[in-house]
DNA sequence: CATGAATGAGAGTTCATTCAT
DNA sequence: CATGAATGAACTCTCATTCAT
């Protein structure tokens, strides 16, 4: 029978762990609720039962925290992306299960997309975080690329200003990560529909 | 005849001297590049070139400035809500027009549209930002009741979830403020029209 | 008459302000007695009479502290070393001299020498020490050079390994300090002769 | 007859197991070359390959390491001083000897002589390391009473002060550790002989 | 024998705030 | 009005040590 036994003498603080992703995710309900400056390592270690000390057997720092957090959300957001456009039969149907997708990630990583949301600005001074920047040139390019061809197309308005209507979609999306109640009554399908309906055919009454 | 004139040299501490108008100034610009809390009174006592301590000559706390820029922004902005009120013929008019008050307000609130958007969660947690909950609600009527007038007037469309739509546009107002240039292309009259035109009419070619 | 208001805004970490000079003194005695590891800042701000805290308003760190103290010590005793051999007449007596001028140092310098001695190895693998090496490196290449001169114009015995005849000086000169009392009976200069006498006549009768 | 064997199987903590050794030998390296509050048990494990809370199945204690570190090492010195002295057939002789034996110890002790040098100061303060004082005591007094006998008859000068000329001796030997390599080219003998003529006849040409 | 999760004390440092000058 | 020295609480992080498995 092979052995399970580890071969490196120092595995917790990088393998994945059970224990490591129960502290992740208590850890990015805090960051997310409270931001993360206001949020303390005791705040974390008190939420997990621990002392704030014991936290350092598993996470190098508060920003390896983070980082593991947001590095986690954005390699499966990024996914997810590139699946959907492949698939996607037009543009005007890629929009719409992209925003449908990003709706749907808020079940799972709701604490994840509000720490992006909110601490993008002031992680990315950091060196260690410039991968945020990138994620998010990256997240602009796929959709823009995106309502372009709609617009050649004919599917999207020729009057459309491109980069303000991304935008527009972006935060449209992002943003509700700020009120989403994942046990409340509107789900993020009704809101996703409600959203899209708004999006491409507006609110007045033609 | 009474004189106006207060009776005794006050500390500045609560006129409106054009020193404490610039500190604000300088202090709401760091509060809404960096955050609240990732800016030190030292921060801001650098940026205008005198040291921390001599902040307080002017004010009471950290908590006091930013105390003070919320309250101006939030009164303007209720002015301005209710003179729009009074004045739109209808509905429809109504909306567009706090939407184009709302753009125009970046212009010369944008630090505190910021504050208020990004660490409204964080300061209300203390007594005394109790009113920034009562603001948000306060807005949240207004408009509310516009998009209620309209549907029922047959402005806008009847499967309309009004709640919904109501975050849906405040999100998109406001969130423009994290990326809104005021020196750059794109004016807030720009802006304003394209989201006005999405909003009404969507993206999608009928 | 000229005004003597400082420019810069934040004066004290930089400047050499007397509160900063009596804290090194503080700081330097505790470092060469306990160790720089085992002396905690607030060891330091005990010694004061002051909190911890209050020390980072004239240093940046502890760091900072050792560092000035070492800088301050190497760059008069450089000094010192140039004068003695600009004006020595031969090398016999440079050497006498230079030893004289190093146990004299020991007055105003012993916490520094002791902490040069005692935590270069542990500082120096630091980027920020890294010019504890080169001075030492300076001083080997000085006396050095007065052994190999003494030696060619035959003042000091052929047969002598000039490497380590200074090492065997310098370590002679530099460890006294950990014994050294400048309260105590034995002066400086009465160390000095008799180290001068073993080192140029040996301890054994002829 | 009564078997000598442990009748128990005693833990690791108090014989003299071979891995015991091994780990001594490890941590003795880096208490000797980083000082020991510089090094971490950590430290300590990572080079031995296990992780830090193994290490006390073999020790109690990271003072326990060092303390068995230096009283092998005193316990060696001191019986070889005593052989010396019983085996020597003159002061001169004895305290060459001396020497020449204390160079000799650097070959296997050498991270226990600098240990020794570097950390007694600190140690010294714990009543366990109160035999640290002691030992520096007996050291002091056997060679002092070399240096008197030969003053005495007339083998080493009258004019030497002989506290001084023991300081001056034992640093001379001691610090050599510091910069000692046993796989450099200086043999530990090479250097005994040039000290030791240094300190018989000096560096002067009579 | 070794692991890995945890403890608990204490380290260096930050920062809003105070106040005599 | 501003300075500069100080406070005091809280922060992130370190590390020797323990112990169930």
């Amino acid at each position: 029978m092979v052995s399970t036994k580890r071969l490196s003498a120092r595995p917790a603080r990088e393998s994945g762990s059970e224990r490591r992703a129960e502290l992740l995710a208590i850890a990015g309900e805090l960051f997310a609720s409270r931001g993360f400056l206001a949020t303390t390592v005791r705040d974390i270690a008190d939420a997990a039962g621990i002392l704030s000390g014991s936290l350092y057997h598993h996470f190098d720092s508060k920003e390896s925290m983070v980082d593991e957090i947001l590095r986690d959300f954005l390699d499966t957001q990024r996914r997810t992306n590139e699946r959907v456009l492949r698939e996607a039969s037009d543009p005007r149907a890629a929009i719409i299960e992209l925003i449908r997708q990003s709706f749907a990630a808020m079940q799972h990583h709701q604490a994840a997309i509000a720490i992006f949301q909110n601490e993008s600005k002031y992680l990315a001074q950091f060196e260690r975080f410039g991968y945020l920047r990138q994620a998010a040139n990256e997240f602009e390019r796929t959709w823009t690329r995106v309502l372009q061809d709609g617009q050649r197309s004919g599917a999207f308005r020729a009057d459309l200003n491109v980069k303000l209507a991304y935008r527009f979609i972006r935060d449209m999306v992002w943003t509700t990560v700020h009120w989403y109640n994942p046990r409340g009554k509107l789900t993020s399908n009704v809101i996703a529909d409600q959203y899209i309906k708004i999006l491409c055919d507006g609110i007045v009454v033609p």
